[in-house]
DNA sequence: CCTTGACTTGGAGTCAACTCCAAGTATTAT
DNA sequence: ATAATACTTGGAGTTGACTCCAAGTCAAGG
């Protein structure tokens, strides 16, 4: 699969994904021989897989670190399991913390709807 | 309150205050006649506002506008609820999306956890 | 009054993560 | 074979959101 369809395939810019395999996220892509890129059933595997990482907020430096212990085999199990927990931590957190945001924005909303809002209690609109 | 103390109790450095200041963000701060900075109890309230909203994503650009019109008075009000609908779907959807990555990180885990991941079957850990 | 430390400004610098560019090479359609 | 199109590279530029800096001003203690 060359470059433009891998592309079009996971809506990341061409330009993403050479940039993405320059900094080792995206290692061994291989090449025809004219050195132009062709796409395994893996690589858009891992293009699928950082795509979604990274929608979720995870770091390319964590992705980076995972891939290269990936690419070093079965004894970098263990490393790898933990970059997981760590990351699948974080992200819990970071929902959880999302989600109260979303409770909040629901209440001032709430407050929007019921149209008793008087320009001195506009304030409580901000605190709350 | 000076800017040290807004600073220290909602940890965002001064810095990060200024600039949100200069752009709009956090306008009409009063001043001391040597023009420092003295935040009232409801610049505070925005400043608490604001780091809870960037916390969970939202983009100083759509901020600015809901502060923007906010201080234009009620009859924004109805811009004003629609910004807050539309970043709190937003939201919702970034949430939504999270909470799937998380799921698909368990799953990864569990993969991990099952000590029974030999060489080849590493394509469906990043599969999956 | 003088020093010390906190505050001010405008503007420059940084960082992550792209995104774009120019010059050149490869592939494909005619 | 040739033109048009797609790909290559290294490196520069952009964006959003800060973060730092220098030079100057202000305020509180001695």
């Amino acid at each position: 699969m060359k470059i433009a369809e891998v592309s079009q395939k996971f809506d990341i810019s061409a330009d993403t994904l050479r940039y993405y395999e320059r900094i080792g996220l995206l290692p061994g892509v291989n090449r025809s021989e004219g050195g132009i890129r062709d796409y395994t059933e893996e690589d858009c595997n891992w293009v699928e897989f950082i795509k979604c990482m990274r929608g979720a907020g995870l770091s390319i430096e964590s992705l980076i670190e995972y891939v290269s212990l990936f690419q070093q085999g079965e004894k970098t199990l263990k490393a790898r399991k933990e970059i997981l927990i760590d990351q699948r931590e974080e992200l819990e957190n970071r929902i959880i913390e999302m989600q109260e945001t979303l409770e909040r924005l629901d209440k001032k909303i709430e407050y929007y709807e019921s149209h008793l809002i008087p320009a001195q209690d506009m304030l409580v609109i901000a605190e709350n």
